[in-house]
DNA sequence: TGTACATCAGTGAACGCGCGTTCACTGATGTAC
DNA sequence: TGTACATCAGTGAACGCGCGTTCACTGATGTAC
């Protein structure tokens, strides 16, 4: 016989086998996992509460303290994924093409792509207060830094093949992350301003970047 | 004589004489002073509490429904005051040059400062989710279409004057405004990050911006 | 083969906090008679 | 000129909420003898 039916009381903590013995790191992974849905599903940073992890994985607050120190180590991981995503993501789009112009425009759209994908976790990456987080960002701003090096590598191969105007690379990276980088957030921030179409607009904006480049000053 | 020293005891109201019976309206203005005036100070949103406003004006906290019908109402009004900030140091910056293109870059420049010089505030007016505010939003909309609208306009006087390339001025005014946005943005999220000489940037930004318009596409 | 014991994954109740908001009130001041 | 009264700027105490975190505990399970 199955189970009876049970009414769904509201509230009422989802079942959860204990963890046999040697394997309570399977909590941590799945806390880890209960704060992504939740922060993608929620949409909104504020709804990750120690509280609400917990009831989404069927345990209890305080055993989350069992694997993450306090609130901001568990929020810091989650970020941690994310940074490795993007990259991902990135240096995929870029190994599509050959061409060295066109693989930093096709960077371009994968970074805005990741934004519009995954609003939420951008904003956490991209938007919020740096004094939100503990000190060991460092940690997390090497991944940062790591997607940025990729782009700055990037740069580097137009400026050696010549097709964009010699210029700091550092300084080039800069402005294109920018760029992306206003576009997302803009989008994201301000759904409800009338934007032109999305393709449209990643397009312009890309071609100004690259022709801006490009083009020597007059 | 004067009044007599009085120790500070810590969180002890300040003084504050009740308003004369036809003026309630200047506690109202007061509640306005003292929760920009907080935003600046803590440099933190969420620092901007009733409770907190109320103690930095020296009155107790259902005082300030007298005034307005909620905080919603409160931090609404105070972003308002800043689209206003905004719109009008851009304008200004503008008229310093008849050349239009050179007028576009001062507004850029004058963009960017306005963010560097009230962090927080543009925080809120471009960083924050627009969910967090209430319908009436529309009004700031407004406001911020206005100076979204100057810029579109800017942008014709350049399509008119023939000093850049035919396209979409919407289009063109969302690609300048996401590069200052962009630049803006990312300085005030990631001011530990180690960013190129700001006037450099700037630079950098706008030119990239403007020969990426100029130019013909190839 | 049976049992005492250590291990360890998790629980339950409570802590103190700051928040937005409500409600019945107070007390100074201007005004009407 | 004196007094009753309406007005109105503000108060004081309390509400219920969700939060992060702590602390003493429980009870299943593997292991040693």
């Amino acid at each position: 016989m199955t189970e009876p039916a049970k009414t769904t009381v509201p509230g009422a903590r989802q079942h959860r086998r204990r963890a046999p013995r040697g394997q309570g790191e399977k909590l941590r992974d799945e806390i880890l996992a209960a704060a992504e849905r939740l922060l993608v599903k929620t949409g909104d940073q504020e709804e990750v509460s120690i509280r609400a992890v917990a009831e989404a994985v069927g345990v209890t607050p305080p055993s989350i303290y069992l694997h993450f120190a306090d609130k901001t180590e568990l929020i810091f991981e989650v970020c941690e994924k994310h940074f490795q995503e993007l990259d991902r993501v990135m240096e995929e789009a870029a190994a599509r093409s050959k061409d060295p112009l066109e693989s930093l425009w096709l960077r371009g759209r994968a970074y805005v792509q990741f934004g519009l994908d995954h609003p939420e976790e951008y904003r956490i990456l991209f938007m919020t207060k740096p004094a939100a987080t503990p000190e060991d960002w460092t940690n997390a701003r090497v991944m940062e830094s790591a997607s940025f090096y990729h782009l700055v590598q990037a740069v580097q191969v137009c400026l050696d093949a010549g097709v964009i105007r010699p210029a700091d690379p550092m300084l080039i990276a800069f402005g294109l992350w920018a760029a992306v980088h206003g576009l997302t957030s803009l989008l994201i921030t301000k759904p409800a301003f009338p934007w032109p179409d999305l393709d449209v607009m990643i397009g312009h904006i890309l071609t100004v970047q690259v022709v801006g480049l490009v083009e020597r000053t007059t």
